[in-house]
DNA sequence: TTACTTTTGTGATAATATTCACAATATATA
DNA sequence: TATATATTGTGAATATTATCACAAAAGTAA
């Protein structure tokens, strides 16, 4: 079995398209309507299922219902996944009431900030101070965090989660930060995912010139 | 040349930490240097920048001044980026104020919304009604447009904003839009990425447990 | 100046990811 | 039931992307 990032990400794509062709009521689909849903080739649709096991039936196409179970079980969202946040600033504050997240099996547990006025210990996601955080994860079994905090104190912002056993990290702050054998850091960059755009954009409007 | 996604997103990591590696005094950096802080090999190092015709000196390595210049120069980054928002609920507001923006030149000129309590026509950076779009492109020559509206309206407010004349999409609703030849969508699906994570947590807890 | 060392730049090579193309087969139709 | 048709599943072929490895250049030291 050969897995790689893109083909997970797909999935995961896969499985929304799922969710929004379900809801128009459709049943059964075939692997041409999920890859004009998520732009990509039928062939790579029944490729990245056949990668997991997953099959259809031949003219018969795959069923809906089977498939969301199925993806949802390699991703492993069998069990609700509870997620911690460290920063709440703007974008932290966002993401903890992120509707997105509730609705696929994701539950933001609680944050974590330096500020003491940001605490808020009742509500019902509450914000803590930071050094709670490793009884926290320990006393909850948490094995994901969100880091929204500046860039010059995400590293240590890591460090401390490292420490107190999470065994992944969604990073928001705009600096790559490294990972290890024991905690999986993926980082996503707004800056860098502007800036990319803008650059194809550029590339179009030249093109376009000509 | 032969350019890539990936490779222009590189490109925006070695601009990034060659920021940080200046701000620390160096002058100068080896590919062995940029390739660590961005986590890649020092020959990808070299050959993104020889696509670009990116040279530095046999032994002496770069300097960082210039490289941060053509890097920009190359991501169309040589004047200010004025860029809209769609959509101001908390993502949207969180990141009309994204400190990262300003920082690289980009700068959220306006938002906008239908709910008519967000409305904000004084502020610096104004909310305004999204019927409002059309004319405000127009006239300010906006070609990039954020998308934080929910999944269900996205593809609506694309529609406005390709029939307005914007050229790039940055997309964080949850759903795949479509580019055309006129106009490059990028999409950011911060579920698809806590997904992502989360699966291969699970498969480093699995494999840490043999 | 000469020998030595370090680092770039890049063609060749290897690894990875995607698409092609078609046999196998399930369903529909007559 | 027999025939026609649509769709899967997958090995083979292709395309893409990253790494290797080393000659060439530039700095350093003697």
């Amino acid at each position: 079995m050969k897995t790689n990032k893109l083909c997970i990400m797909r999935l995961s794509k896969y499985k929304s398209a799922l969710y929004r062709l379900k809801s128009l009521g459709f049943v059964r689909i075939f692997s041409d309507n999920l890859a004009d849903a998520v732009e990509v080739t039928s062939s790579q649709v029944r490729k990245d299922f056949s990668i997991f096991d997953i099959s259809g039936n031949k003219r018969g196409g795959y069923k809906i219902d089977e498939l969301i179970e199925k993806i949802n079980t390699i991703l492993g969202k069998d069990e609700l996944q509870k997620v911690v946040i460290i920063g709440v600033g703007k974008l932290g504050s966002a993401l903890m009431h992120y509707p997105g997240f509730e609705k696929e099996g994701i539950k933001i547990v609680a944050a974590f900030d330096i500020d003491a006025l940001k605490f808020k210990h009742k509500e019902k996601t509450p914000v803590l101070p930071l050094e709670e955080l490793p009884e926290f994860v320990r006393k909850n079994n948490i094995k994901i965090g969100i880091i929204t905090v500046p860039a010059t104190s995400a590293q240590q912002v890591v460090e401390i989660m490292l420490s107190a056993g999470i065994k992944g990290v969604l990073n928001f702050a705009p600096i790559q930060l490294r990972g290890n054998d024991d905690c999986q850091i993926n980082n996503v960059n707004l800056e860098v995912e502007l800036e990319n755009l803008i650059y194809f954009v550029n590339v179009l409007i030249k093109t376009k010139g000509k």
